[in-house]
DNA sequence: ATCTGAAATTTGATATATCAATATGCGCGA
DNA sequence: TCGCGCATATTGATATATCAAATTTCAGAT
Protein backbone atom coordinates (compact mmCIF):
# COMPACT_ATOMS: atom_id res chain seq x y z
CA UNK A 1 0.00 0.00 0.00
CA UNK A 2 1.14 3.62 0.08
CA UNK A 3 4.58 4.72 1.61
CA UNK A 4 5.80 5.38 4.85
CA UNK A 5 4.87 3.30 8.03
CA UNK A 6 8.05 0.88 7.73
CA UNK A 7 8.07 0.91 11.01
CA UNK A 8 4.99 -0.96 12.05
CA UNK A 9 4.95 -4.92 11.65
CA UNK A 10 1.25 -5.02 11.52
CA UNK A 11 -2.22 -2.40 11.50
CA UNK A 12 -4.15 -2.06 14.61
CA UNK A 13 -6.91 -3.73 12.52
CA UNK A 14 -8.88 -4.90 15.15
CA UNK A 15 -9.59 -1.70 16.16
CA UNK A 16 -12.64 -0.51 14.19
CA UNK A 17 -15.24 1.90 15.25
CA UNK A 18 -19.15 0.68 15.43
CA UNK A 19 -19.70 3.01 12.75
CA UNK A 20 -17.21 1.59 10.29
CA UNK A 21 -19.04 -1.92 11.34
CA UNK A 22 -21.99 -0.29 11.03
CA UNK A 23 -21.56 1.69 7.75
CA UNK A 24 -20.08 -2.15 6.04
CA UNK A 25 -23.35 -4.21 7.42
CA UNK A 26 -25.78 -1.58 5.78
CA UNK A 27 -23.92 -1.61 2.79
CA UNK A 28 -23.34 -4.63 1.59
CA UNK A 29 -27.10 -5.27 2.95
CA UNK A 30 -27.95 -2.97 0.19
CA UNK A 31 -25.46 -3.55 -2.54
CA UNK A 32 -27.06 -7.35 -1.56
CA UNK A 33 -30.14 -6.93 -2.88
CA UNK A 34 -31.07 -7.47 1.19
CA UNK A 35 -31.89 -4.02 1.55
CA UNK A 36 -34.53 -3.31 -1.46
CA UNK A 37 -34.46 0.16 -3.21
CA UNK A 38 -37.93 2.13 -2.28
CA UNK A 39 -37.25 0.81 1.20
CA UNK A 40 -37.65 2.98 4.06
CA UNK A 41 -35.01 2.43 7.10
CA UNK A 42 -36.28 3.37 10.95
CA UNK A 43 -33.25 4.40 12.94
CA UNK A 44 -34.49 3.19 16.11
CA UNK A 45 -35.43 0.12 14.57
CA UNK A 46 -32.20 -0.23 12.77
CA UNK A 47 -30.31 0.83 15.66
CA UNK A 48 -31.97 -1.57 18.62
CA UNK A 49 -31.59 -4.75 15.63
CA UNK A 50 -28.20 -4.16 15.52
CA UNK A 51 -27.81 -3.91 19.28
CA UNK A 52 -26.58 -0.10 19.19
CA UNK A 53 -27.78 3.13 19.83
CA UNK A 54 -28.75 5.45 17.40
CA UNK A 55 -25.82 7.93 17.14
CA UNK A 56 -23.20 5.70 15.09
CA UNK A 57 -26.28 4.16 13.07
CA UNK A 58 -26.70 7.93 11.97
CA UNK A 59 -22.86 8.67 11.00
CA UNK A 60 -23.10 5.37 9.11
CA UNK A 61 -26.22 6.56 7.54
CA UNK A 62 -24.73 10.06 6.31
CA UNK A 63 -21.75 8.40 5.06
CA UNK A 64 -24.14 6.01 2.87
CA UNK A 65 -25.90 9.17 1.83
CA UNK A 66 -22.90 10.65 0.79
CA UNK A 67 -22.24 7.85 -1.57
CA UNK A 68 -25.70 7.43 -2.86
CA UNK A 69 -26.54 4.73 -1.75
CA UNK A 70 -29.57 6.37 0.28
CA UNK A 71 -31.45 9.39 0.10
CA UNK A 72 -32.44 11.39 3.54
CA UNK A 73 -35.79 13.31 3.31
CA UNK A 74 -35.54 15.80 6.11
CA UNK A 75 -37.68 15.03 9.24
CA UNK A 76 -39.50 12.13 6.69
CA UNK A 77 -36.87 9.30 6.98
CA UNK A 78 -34.30 7.38 4.87
CA UNK A 79 -34.60 5.79 1.89
CA UNK A 80 -32.61 3.04 0.23
CA UNK A 81 -31.70 4.51 -3.63
CA UNK A 82 -29.79 1.94 -4.85
CA UNK A 83 -31.60 0.32 -7.97
CA UNK A 84 -29.74 -1.73 -11.16
CA UNK A 85 -29.37 1.62 -12.69
CA UNK A 86 -27.75 3.25 -10.37
CA UNK A 87 -25.43 -0.10 -10.48
CA UNK A 88 -24.77 0.55 -14.18
CA UNK A 89 -23.78 4.45 -13.84
CA UNK A 90 -21.50 3.37 -10.63
CA UNK A 91 -19.49 1.17 -13.03
CA UNK A 92 -19.50 4.05 -15.56
CA UNK A 93 -18.33 6.21 -12.78
CA UNK A 94 -14.83 3.87 -12.36
CA UNK A 95 -14.81 3.51 -16.21
CA UNK A 96 -14.42 6.96 -16.21
CA UNK A 97 -12.30 7.62 -12.90
CA UNK A 98 -9.94 4.23 -13.54
CA UNK A 99 -9.10 5.72 -16.80
CA UNK A 100 -8.38 9.46 -15.80
CA UNK A 101 -6.15 7.28 -13.03
CA UNK A 102 -4.30 5.29 -15.92
CA UNK A 103 -4.13 8.54 -17.76
CA UNK A 104 -2.24 10.41 -15.11
CA UNK A 105 -0.08 6.93 -15.09
CA UNK A 106 0.93 7.07 -18.51
CA UNK A 107 2.36 10.88 -17.59
CA UNK A 108 4.50 9.72 -14.56
CA UNK A 109 4.88 5.76 -14.64
CA UNK A 110 8.52 5.01 -13.30
CA UNK A 111 10.57 2.30 -15.05
CA UNK A 112 10.65 0.41 -11.91
CA UNK A 113 6.52 0.84 -12.21
CA UNK A 114 6.67 -0.49 -15.26
CA UNK A 115 8.88 -3.25 -14.16
CA UNK A 116 6.11 -4.15 -11.85
CA UNK A 117 3.29 -4.38 -14.26
CA UNK A 118 5.35 -6.24 -16.83
CA UNK A 119 6.01 -9.26 -13.91
CA UNK A 120 2.42 -9.41 -13.25
CA UNK A 121 1.38 -9.62 -16.96
CA UNK A 122 3.87 -12.46 -16.50
CA UNK A 123 2.24 -14.16 -13.78
CA UNK A 124 -1.56 -14.00 -15.27
CA UNK A 125 -0.24 -15.16 -18.32
CA UNK A 126 1.27 -18.50 -16.10
CA UNK A 127 -2.28 -18.12 -14.32
CA UNK A 128 -4.20 -19.04 -17.30
CA UNK A 129 -2.74 -22.23 -17.32
CA UNK A 130 -3.87 -22.81 -13.57
CA UNK A 131 -7.43 -22.19 -12.62
CA UNK A 132 -6.69 -20.90 -9.48
CA UNK A 133 -9.44 -17.89 -10.15
CA UNK A 134 -8.81 -16.70 -6.50
CA UNK A 135 -5.15 -16.12 -6.99
CA UNK A 136 -6.24 -14.31 -10.19
CA UNK A 137 -8.38 -11.67 -8.73
CA UNK A 138 -5.39 -10.99 -6.33
CA UNK A 139 -3.36 -10.30 -9.48
CA UNK A 140 -6.09 -8.52 -11.11
CA UNK A 141 -5.94 -6.00 -7.88
CA UNK A 142 -2.55 -5.90 -7.75
CA UNK A 143 -2.12 -4.86 -11.59
CA UNK A 144 -4.74 -1.91 -10.88
CA UNK A 145 -2.88 -1.02 -7.77
CA UNK A 146 0.49 -0.48 -9.60
CA UNK A 147 -1.33 1.83 -11.78
CA UNK A 148 -3.02 3.68 -9.18
CA UNK A 149 0.33 3.64 -7.22
CA UNK A 150 2.23 4.86 -10.31
CA UNK A 151 -0.56 7.53 -10.68
CA UNK A 152 0.15 9.44 -7.33
CA UNK A 153 -3.49 10.04 -7.85
CA UNK A 154 -4.37 9.32 -4.17
CA UNK A 155 -8.14 10.74 -4.61
CA UNK A 156 -9.32 9.83 -7.79
CA UNK A 157 -7.65 6.37 -6.10
CA UNK A 158 -9.68 6.86 -3.13
CA UNK A 159 -13.02 8.19 -5.03
CA UNK A 160 -12.85 5.17 -7.57
CA UNK A 161 -12.89 2.93 -4.43
CA UNK A 162 -16.05 3.92 -3.65
CA UNK A 163 -17.49 2.68 -6.60
CA UNK A 164 -16.86 -0.66 -6.19
CA UNK A 165 -20.34 -2.94 -5.95
CA UNK A 166 -18.74 -6.27 -7.03
CA UNK A 167 -19.28 -9.04 -4.42
CA UNK A 168 -16.81 -11.80 -3.99
CA UNK A 169 -18.78 -14.25 -5.37
CA UNK A 170 -19.77 -12.06 -8.51
CA UNK A 171 -15.78 -11.96 -9.24
CA UNK A 172 -15.53 -15.55 -8.65
CA UNK A 173 -18.01 -16.25 -11.27
CA UNK A 174 -16.87 -13.98 -13.82
CA UNK A 175 -13.08 -14.88 -13.91
CA UNK A 176 -14.78 -18.53 -13.92
CA UNK A 177 -15.16 -18.19 -17.58
CA UNK A 178 -12.05 -19.11 -19.49
CA UNK A 179 -12.31 -16.63 -22.46
CA UNK A 180 -12.94 -13.88 -19.48
CA UNK A 181 -9.83 -14.73 -18.15
CA UNK A 182 -8.40 -14.89 -21.53
CA UNK A 183 -9.55 -11.05 -22.48
CA UNK A 184 -8.86 -9.96 -19.34
CA UNK A 185 -4.87 -10.55 -19.37
CA UNK A 186 -4.94 -9.33 -23.28
CA UNK A 187 -6.35 -5.88 -22.32
CA UNK A 188 -4.18 -5.65 -18.80
CA UNK A 189 -1.27 -6.07 -21.66
CA UNK A 190 -2.34 -3.38 -24.08
CA UNK A 191 -2.96 -1.17 -20.78
CA UNK A 192 0.46 -1.45 -19.85
CA UNK A 193 2.18 -1.18 -22.77
CA UNK A 194 0.36 1.99 -23.12
CA UNK A 195 1.60 3.48 -20.12
CA UNK A 196 4.70 1.65 -20.58
CA UNK A 197 4.96 3.80 -23.91
CA UNK A 198 3.50 6.71 -22.09
CA UNK A 199 0.91 7.17 -24.24
CA UNK A 200 -1.80 8.98 -21.94
CA UNK A 201 -4.85 8.62 -24.42
CA UNK A 202 -4.13 5.57 -25.49
CA UNK A 203 -3.82 4.32 -21.42
CA UNK A 204 -6.96 6.04 -20.59
CA UNK A 205 -9.26 4.65 -24.07
CA UNK A 206 -7.88 1.14 -22.85
CA UNK A 207 -9.18 1.21 -19.76
CA UNK A 208 -12.08 2.68 -19.89
CA UNK A 209 -13.16 0.16 -22.73
CA UNK A 210 -11.45 -2.69 -20.32
CA UNK A 211 -13.35 -1.46 -17.23
CA UNK A 212 -16.64 -1.03 -19.21
CA UNK A 213 -16.54 -4.68 -20.79
CA UNK A 214 -15.71 -6.26 -17.62
CA UNK A 215 -18.07 -4.44 -16.14
CA UNK A 216 -20.84 -5.31 -17.74
CA UNK A 217 -20.49 -8.90 -17.27
CA UNK A 218 -20.08 -8.54 -13.56
CA UNK A 219 -23.34 -6.59 -13.86
CA UNK A 220 -25.20 -9.53 -15.59
CA UNK A 221 -24.47 -11.88 -12.31
CA UNK A 222 -26.75 -9.69 -9.76
CA UNK B 1 -34.96 20.36 -12.46
CA UNK B 2 -36.23 17.14 -12.84
CA UNK B 3 -39.74 16.12 -13.42
CA UNK B 4 -42.30 15.97 -10.78
CA UNK B 5 -43.45 18.19 -8.16
CA UNK B 6 -45.42 20.62 -10.91
CA UNK B 7 -48.02 21.36 -8.62
CA UNK B 8 -45.43 23.28 -5.87
CA UNK B 9 -44.85 26.84 -6.91
CA UNK B 10 -41.93 26.78 -4.31
CA UNK B 11 -40.01 24.70 -2.46
CA UNK B 12 -39.82 24.57 1.30
CA UNK B 13 -36.04 25.56 1.14
CA UNK B 14 -36.04 26.87 4.17
CA UNK B 15 -36.35 23.69 6.01
CA UNK B 16 -32.68 23.08 5.99
CA UNK B 17 -31.39 20.74 9.26
CA UNK B 18 -28.33 21.37 10.81
CA UNK B 19 -26.25 19.01 10.15
CA UNK B 20 -26.40 20.32 6.64
CA UNK B 21 -26.23 24.04 7.26
CA UNK B 22 -22.88 23.34 9.49
CA UNK B 23 -21.57 20.78 6.43
CA UNK B 24 -21.63 23.61 4.28
CA UNK B 25 -20.03 25.96 6.88
CA UNK B 26 -17.15 23.90 7.49
CA UNK B 27 -16.78 22.56 4.09
CA UNK B 28 -16.74 26.27 2.57
CA UNK B 29 -14.02 27.37 5.58
CA UNK B 30 -12.27 24.22 4.50
CA UNK B 31 -12.30 24.99 0.35
CA UNK B 32 -11.66 28.70 0.77
CA UNK B 33 -8.79 27.58 3.11
CA UNK B 34 -9.98 29.44 6.39
CA UNK B 35 -9.56 25.77 7.85
CA UNK B 36 -5.97 24.62 6.56
CA UNK B 37 -4.76 21.04 5.51
CA UNK B 38 -3.21 19.37 8.32
CA UNK B 39 -5.33 21.33 10.80
CA UNK B 40 -6.82 19.14 13.74
CA UNK B 41 -10.67 19.54 14.78
CA UNK B 42 -11.83 19.55 17.98
CA UNK B 43 -15.29 18.71 17.71
CA UNK B 44 -16.16 19.83 21.37
CA UNK B 45 -14.79 23.30 20.72
CA UNK B 46 -16.08 23.68 17.24
CA UNK B 47 -19.67 22.83 18.25
CA UNK B 48 -19.68 25.44 21.17
CA UNK B 49 -18.50 27.69 18.50
CA UNK B 50 -21.33 26.70 16.56
CA UNK B 51 -23.83 27.27 18.85
CA UNK B 52 -24.70 23.57 18.64
CA UNK B 53 -24.25 20.08 20.31
CA UNK B 54 -21.99 17.36 18.85
CA UNK B 55 -24.40 15.41 17.18
CA UNK B 56 -25.19 17.18 13.73
CA UNK B 57 -21.53 18.21 13.78
CA UNK B 58 -20.34 14.53 13.70
CA UNK B 59 -22.79 13.61 11.13
CA UNK B 60 -21.59 16.67 8.58
CA UNK B 61 -17.96 15.70 9.87
CA UNK B 62 -19.16 12.16 8.42
CA UNK B 63 -20.08 13.55 5.26
CA UNK B 64 -16.85 15.58 4.80
CA UNK B 65 -15.05 12.53 5.47
CA UNK B 66 -16.82 10.61 2.82
CA UNK B 67 -15.97 13.46 0.50
CA UNK B 68 -12.50 13.01 1.51
CA UNK B 69 -11.91 16.73 2.60
CA UNK B 70 -11.03 15.64 5.69
CA UNK B 71 -10.00 12.29 7.66
CA UNK B 72 -10.53 10.80 10.76
CA UNK B 73 -8.51 8.58 12.65
CA UNK B 74 -10.18 6.58 15.26
CA UNK B 75 -9.85 7.74 18.96
CA UNK B 76 -7.26 10.69 17.74
CA UNK B 77 -9.49 13.35 16.19
CA UNK B 78 -10.30 15.07 12.57
CA UNK B 79 -7.75 16.26 10.45
CA UNK B 80 -8.03 18.64 7.49
CA UNK B 81 -6.59 16.90 4.32
CA UNK B 82 -7.36 19.13 1.33
CA UNK B 83 -4.81 20.70 -0.46
CA UNK B 84 -3.58 22.18 -3.81
CA UNK B 85 -2.46 18.54 -4.90
CA UNK B 86 -6.46 17.58 -3.91
CA UNK B 87 -7.76 20.46 -5.76
CA UNK B 88 -6.08 19.18 -8.35
CA UNK B 89 -7.20 15.81 -8.68
CA UNK B 90 -10.89 16.74 -7.84
CA UNK B 91 -10.70 18.85 -10.75
CA UNK B 92 -9.58 15.72 -12.66
CA UNK B 93 -12.31 13.46 -11.11
CA UNK B 94 -14.80 16.53 -12.81
CA UNK B 95 -13.04 16.10 -16.09
CA UNK B 96 -13.38 12.45 -15.76
CA UNK B 97 -16.89 12.36 -14.93
CA UNK B 98 -18.67 14.91 -16.84
CA UNK B 99 -16.77 13.89 -19.78
CA UNK B 100 -18.43 10.61 -19.32
CA UNK B 101 -21.51 12.36 -18.82
CA UNK B 102 -21.31 13.74 -22.18
CA UNK B 103 -20.29 10.34 -23.87
CA UNK B 104 -24.11 9.04 -22.40
CA UNK B 105 -25.89 12.33 -23.67
CA UNK B 106 -24.37 11.95 -27.41
CA UNK B 107 -25.78 8.34 -26.95
CA UNK B 108 -29.06 8.78 -25.52
CA UNK B 109 -29.56 12.71 -26.65
CA UNK B 110 -33.05 13.80 -28.04
CA UNK B 111 -33.52 16.20 -30.64
CA UNK B 112 -35.21 18.42 -27.72
CA UNK B 113 -32.20 18.65 -25.79
CA UNK B 114 -30.25 19.83 -29.21
CA UNK B 115 -32.80 22.95 -29.63
CA UNK B 116 -32.07 23.15 -26.02
CA UNK B 117 -28.51 23.47 -26.55
CA UNK B 118 -28.39 25.33 -29.68
CA UNK B 119 -30.29 28.07 -27.89
CA UNK B 120 -28.06 28.04 -25.08
CA UNK B 121 -24.57 28.63 -27.99
CA UNK B 122 -26.33 31.45 -29.40
CA UNK B 123 -27.70 33.12 -25.90
CA UNK B 124 -23.55 32.51 -25.34
CA UNK B 125 -22.27 34.27 -28.48
CA UNK B 126 -24.44 36.95 -27.61
CA UNK B 127 -23.40 37.32 -24.56
CA UNK B 128 -20.11 37.95 -25.22
CA UNK B 129 -20.62 41.28 -26.39
CA UNK B 130 -22.14 42.20 -23.09
CA UNK B 131 -19.59 42.02 -19.99
CA UNK B 132 -22.46 40.36 -17.82
CA UNK B 133 -20.53 38.06 -16.21
CA UNK B 134 -23.29 36.46 -13.70
CA UNK B 135 -25.10 36.06 -16.82
CA UNK B 136 -22.68 34.23 -18.11
CA UNK B 137 -21.50 32.24 -15.20
CA UNK B 138 -25.33 31.03 -15.56
CA UNK B 139 -25.74 30.53 -19.24
CA UNK B 140 -22.65 28.42 -18.35
CA UNK B 141 -24.25 25.82 -15.86
CA UNK B 142 -27.49 25.94 -17.56
CA UNK B 143 -25.43 24.79 -20.68
CA UNK B 144 -24.20 21.64 -18.43
CA UNK B 145 -27.35 21.12 -16.96
CA UNK B 146 -28.79 20.26 -20.32
CA UNK B 147 -26.15 18.04 -20.96
CA UNK B 148 -26.41 15.81 -17.45
CA UNK B 149 -30.45 15.87 -18.18
CA UNK B 150 -29.73 14.65 -21.68
CA UNK B 151 -27.34 11.94 -20.42
CA UNK B 152 -30.01 10.44 -17.74
CA UNK B 153 -27.18 9.87 -15.52
CA UNK B 154 -28.40 11.00 -12.49
CA UNK B 155 -25.73 9.05 -10.05
CA UNK B 156 -22.86 10.68 -12.40
CA UNK B 157 -24.16 13.84 -12.36
CA UNK B 158 -24.39 14.16 -8.58
CA UNK B 159 -21.07 11.98 -7.87
CA UNK B 160 -19.47 15.20 -10.06
CA UNK B 161 -21.29 17.47 -8.51
CA UNK B 162 -19.52 16.72 -5.27
CA UNK B 163 -16.35 17.77 -6.90
CA UNK B 164 -17.23 21.30 -7.59
CA UNK B 165 -15.12 23.38 -5.27
CA UNK B 166 -14.74 26.74 -6.81
CA UNK B 167 -15.86 29.88 -5.61
CA UNK B 168 -18.09 31.85 -7.14
CA UNK B 169 -14.90 34.63 -6.57
CA UNK B 170 -12.74 32.10 -9.04
CA UNK B 171 -15.37 32.08 -11.61
CA UNK B 172 -15.90 35.48 -11.85
CA UNK B 173 -12.66 36.20 -12.05
CA UNK B 174 -11.42 33.63 -14.50
CA UNK B 175 -14.92 34.56 -16.64
CA UNK B 176 -13.73 38.38 -16.53
CA UNK B 177 -11.14 37.43 -18.97
CA UNK B 178 -12.31 38.14 -22.50
CA UNK B 179 -10.05 35.47 -23.86
CA UNK B 180 -11.58 32.90 -21.73
CA UNK B 181 -15.56 33.84 -22.91
CA UNK B 182 -14.27 33.17 -26.36
CA UNK B 183 -12.79 30.13 -25.36
CA UNK B 184 -15.17 28.85 -23.48
CA UNK B 185 -18.14 30.03 -26.22
CA UNK B 186 -16.11 27.77 -28.89
CA UNK B 187 -15.76 24.82 -26.52
CA UNK B 188 -19.36 24.56 -25.61
CA UNK B 189 -20.09 24.80 -29.59
CA UNK B 190 -17.63 22.08 -29.94
CA UNK B 191 -19.14 19.78 -27.50
CA UNK B 192 -23.11 21.06 -28.63
CA UNK B 193 -21.81 19.71 -31.90
CA UNK B 194 -20.40 16.00 -31.24
CA UNK B 195 -23.40 15.51 -29.02
CA UNK B 196 -25.77 16.57 -31.55
CA UNK B 197 -23.79 14.25 -34.23
CA UNK B 198 -24.08 11.21 -31.63
CA UNK B 199 -20.28 11.23 -31.64
CA UNK B 200 -19.32 9.82 -27.85
CA UNK B 201 -15.93 9.33 -28.48
CA UNK B 202 -15.77 13.08 -29.93
CA UNK B 203 -18.01 14.75 -26.94
CA UNK B 204 -16.04 13.33 -24.41
CA UNK B 205 -12.78 13.98 -25.34
CA UNK B 206 -13.36 17.57 -25.54
CA UNK B 207 -15.79 17.82 -22.74
CA UNK B 208 -12.56 16.29 -20.64
CA UNK B 209 -10.29 18.83 -22.53
CA UNK B 210 -12.44 21.75 -21.65
CA UNK B 211 -13.24 20.84 -18.03
CA UNK B 212 -9.43 20.17 -17.68
CA UNK B 213 -8.35 23.28 -19.28
CA UNK B 214 -11.14 26.09 -17.65
CA UNK B 215 -10.28 23.66 -14.29
CA UNK B 216 -6.32 25.12 -14.35
CA UNK B 217 -7.46 28.20 -15.29
CA UNK B 218 -9.40 28.40 -12.02
CA UNK B 219 -6.48 26.81 -9.89
CA UNK B 220 -4.20 29.63 -10.43
CA UNK B 221 -6.87 32.56 -8.39
CA UNK B 222 -6.59 29.99 -5.49
C1' DA C 1 -69.75 6.46 2.80
C1' DT C 2 -66.59 10.33 2.67
C1' DC C 3 -64.30 14.30 4.15
C1' DT C 4 -62.39 17.10 7.91
C1' DG C 5 -59.57 18.15 11.69
C1' DA C 6 -57.88 17.60 16.17
C1' DA C 7 -55.58 14.29 19.36
C1' DA C 8 -52.33 10.60 19.83
C1' DT C 9 -48.36 8.35 18.07
C1' DT C 10 -44.34 7.73 15.59
C1' DT C 11 -39.89 9.14 14.39
C1' DG C 12 -36.09 11.92 12.74
C1' DA C 13 -33.34 15.85 14.72
C1' DT C 14 -30.98 17.62 18.41
C1' DA C 15 -29.07 17.96 23.07
C1' DT C 16 -26.92 15.99 26.99
C1' DA C 17 -24.62 12.43 29.71
C1' DT C 18 -21.41 8.67 30.09
C1' DC C 19 -17.55 5.77 28.73
C1' DA C 20 -13.01 4.74 27.40
C1' DA C 21 -8.86 5.65 24.78
C1' DT C 22 -5.43 9.01 24.17
C1' DA C 23 -2.74 12.79 25.35
C1' DT C 24 -0.62 15.60 28.94
C1' DG C 25 1.77 16.95 33.04
C1' DC C 26 4.51 16.02 36.86
C1' DG C 27 7.37 13.84 40.23
C1' DC C 28 10.77 10.33 41.01
C1' DG C 29 14.98 7.82 40.18
C1' DA C 30 19.16 6.91 37.42
C1' DT D 1 19.43 16.36 32.56
C1' DC D 2 16.88 12.69 30.85
C1' DG D 3 13.69 8.93 30.79
C1' DC D 4 10.10 6.41 33.00
C1' DG D 5 5.62 5.72 35.12
C1' DC D 6 1.54 7.07 37.18
C1' DA D 7 -2.24 10.48 37.99
C1' DT D 8 -5.00 13.75 35.61
C1' DA D 9 -7.23 16.00 31.88
C1' DT D 10 -8.85 15.87 27.30
C1' DT D 11 -11.64 14.18 23.80
C1' DG D 12 -13.65 11.09 20.42
C1' DA D 13 -17.14 7.27 20.69
C1' DT D 14 -21.33 5.77 22.31
C1' DA D 15 -25.69 5.82 24.85
C1' DT D 16 -29.73 8.07 26.43
C1' DA D 17 -33.11 11.78 26.86
C1' DT D 18 -35.73 15.48 24.84
C1' DC D 19 -37.87 18.13 21.14
C1' DA D 20 -40.69 18.86 17.26
C1' DA D 21 -42.27 17.66 12.66
C1' DA D 22 -44.91 14.34 10.26
C1' DT D 23 -47.95 10.58 10.09
C1' DT D 24 -51.79 8.07 11.72
C1' DT D 25 -56.13 7.43 13.97
C1' DC D 26 -60.69 8.29 14.65
C1' DA D 27 -64.75 10.94 16.09
C1' DG D 28 -68.03 13.99 14.11
C1' DA D 29 -70.20 16.50 10.42
C1' DT D 30 -72.08 16.42 5.77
Amino acid sequence: MGGGDALLPVEPVFLKSLRDHVYGLVRDAILSGRLKGGEKLNERHLASQLGISTTPLKEALRVLEAEGLVRSEPRRGIYITFNAGQAEEMMLARAALESMIARQAAKRVKDEDVALMRELIVEMRAGLETVDVLQLIALNERFHNVIHEASGCSYLRRLQGGQNIYTHAARLSVLSEERERFLAVEEHEAIANAIAAREPDLAERLMRDHVIRSGEKHLLRV
